[in-house]
DNA sequence: CGCGCAACCTGTCTGC
DNA sequence: TGCAGACAGGTTGCGC
């Protein structure tokens, strides 16, 4: 479910709620959840701390406590963070954790497939080095320039919509920016990484941040769970091109929009415009 | 070392 | 209607 643009409607609109604000409980209803850490362990590590800001970096939210460790949290496939307060209605189902602030305010983890996850990293230091580990450049800064994506497809023989997919490449793309970006760079997923042209390289850099700008103005994609924090569905799904859209009319060339499997996952392309 | 794929889970949809 | 099987927005770890 949610790719970058998702984790960022969600955090733009929890970080000016959650910010300052103290934790009164933490609860993990699943041991998973806060693995390696048991429920009660992770309870104590954060209660009683204070959130000082709430950031994204690729697909996971960054609460910054006031000790300096940051709780991770990351949605996997079917995860949603939900802004709930002590009146309004509480999610019926699949709740996997939650945080309580003062004022009896929650943020609750809910998550059908129970693959998402929450994490406590004690400082800096160490944070640095669990994104160093997973994380490539995020997509809207410098560092992800025409340059690098050239030098970074240079001997990879795997498909670029594998190498898209590799959150060290760029953090934060998953299967539907893929294929949006990739149709509207006009390259076929399946087209080995090395034998991109330098033209190529720059206008998928430039198509990765287009789809997801698009992605994040249309406050995310919901195919299906995808809500903000509030529940809300975003409307991006509504303006996808080739994603989800087999045998419908390409939006550029009108050949039918074809379904395969590209790095093992469900992918859609224009054969008329994205020719390998 | 690079790459492909199974595994982790549950819910939903399709076809027989 | 029931049921088996495929598939779903992600990441990790294993084997080749």
């Amino acid at each position: 479910m949610p790719e970058l643009p998702e984790v960022e409607t969600i955090r733009r609109q929890l970080a000016p709620v959650v910010a300052g604000r103290s934790i009164e409980l933490a609860v993990a209803d699943d041991a998973r959840w806060c693995s390696p850490v048991s429920p009660s362990q992770f309870a104590s590590r954060l209660e009683g701390r204070r959130i000082e800001a709430f950031d994204r970096r690729g697909k996971y939210f960054v609460a910054r406590l006031d000790d300096g460790a940051s709780l991770l949290m990351h949605l996997r496939m079917t995860g949603n963070l939900l802004y709930v307060t002590p009146t309004g209605p509480f999610p019926a189902t699949h709740v996997r954790g939650l945080i309580q602030f003062d004022g009896g305010d929650r943020l609750v983890f809910v998550d059908p497939r129970r693959f998402g996850t929450a994490e406590v990293i004690d400082d800096a230091g160490r944070l640095d080095a669990y994104f160093a580990a997973r994380l490539g450049p995020e997509p809207f800064d410098e560092a992800f320039s025409p340059a690098y994506l050239y030098d970074a497809t240079r001997h990879r023989r795997t498909s670029i919509k594998a190498l898209l997919l590799d959150q060290r490449l760029v953090a934060g793309v998953g299967n539907i920016y893929a294929d949006e970006a990739l149709f509207r760079a006009a390259i076929a997923p399946h087209r080995r990484a090395d034998r991109l042209t330098r033209s190529n390289t720059a206008a998928l850099r430039e198509s990765v941040r287009d789809a997801l700008s698009a992605g994040i103005d249309a406050k995310g994609a919901s195919i299906d769970d995808f809500r903000d924090a509030y529940g809300v569905k975003g409307s991006f799904q509504d303006q996808f091109l080739v994603h989800r859209r087999e045998g419908l009319d390409c939006p550029r060339c009108s050949a039918k929009i074809v379904k395969s499997r590209t790095a093992g996952r469900g992918t859609y392309r224009c054969p008329g415009c994205q020719r390998s």
